[in-house]
DNA sequence: CTCCTTAATAGTAATGATTACTATGTAAAA
DNA sequence: TTTTACATAGTAATCATTACTATTAAGGAG
């Protein structure tokens, strides 16, 4: 991969949000650096910085998201749709099931989040 | 929901497969039934259907697939792209994560199957 | 430094899954 | 049997994502 401004960019975008953006919302962030970046550079960029494991994606209701390239599960609250990372608290990569070699996993709760029972 | 012979053969089709299917592969099957069948009336009732829990939904790559209504994970295989059912092995249901009140959750394992482990 | 190859980009068009719309049909309650 | 609201077929629209193409620009070779 050769360097490119709009690639540190949009890498710099990812790595320093907590907010799991998804492409459209990256670009707009984007667009503030480099007012002329094109939306198909973004989406070219996100896939080949999640190919070479530089950050990581995941789909909730169809919608891919990206986020920082550390370790975790997520949320997804029932009410107000929020997003929150949870640790990994097992294991199991690198281990079998039913013959099949698992090398990741990923796991999405789904639930009322705090804040919504706050509300209640 | 009334009662309707269009519903009731979507019905039978996810429940009665083992394949993972996703909407258009069901409005193809259904067709052999219902010859003039609107693949937005397939859309319609698997919603339908999910919502009522008598099916289930899940994503692979961003297309929406349905499975019978029994509880299980899935095994995605990097290589040859099998989608092999994954029986839950913990039941973290209706606990709390971090002030969080998990209802219900989905574990995608990702890997190699039994089956291309051996061809290699 | 300059040239050259090739990846990267901007801008746009195309794709494909899903949803929305509308006139017509039909289940089932009154 | 009549009526009413839900369901359908067929089609159009939407929206995220990918593909295409001419142009630009890394960065290595000379």
């Amino acid at each position: 991969m050769r360097n490119s401004i709009q690639r540190n960019c949009i890498f710099e975008i990812v790595n320093n949000s907590y907010d799991h953006l998804n492409a459209y919302q990256i670009y707009e962030l984007a667009r503030k650096t480099i007012p002329n970046i094109s939306l198909g550079t973004v989406y070219r960029n996100l896939s080949l910085l999640t190919d070479h494991h530089m950050i990581r994606s995941f789909i909730v209701d169809g919608i891919i998201r990206y986020d920082r390239n550390i370790v975790h599960d997520h949320f997804i609250c029932d009410k107000c749709k929020c997003i929150i990372d949870i640790p990994k608290n097992v294991d199991d990569n690198n281990k079998y099931i039913d013959g099949n070699l698992v090398i990741d996993y990923d796991i999405k709760y789904k639930g009322i989040c705090r804040e919504c029972q706050r509300k209640e």
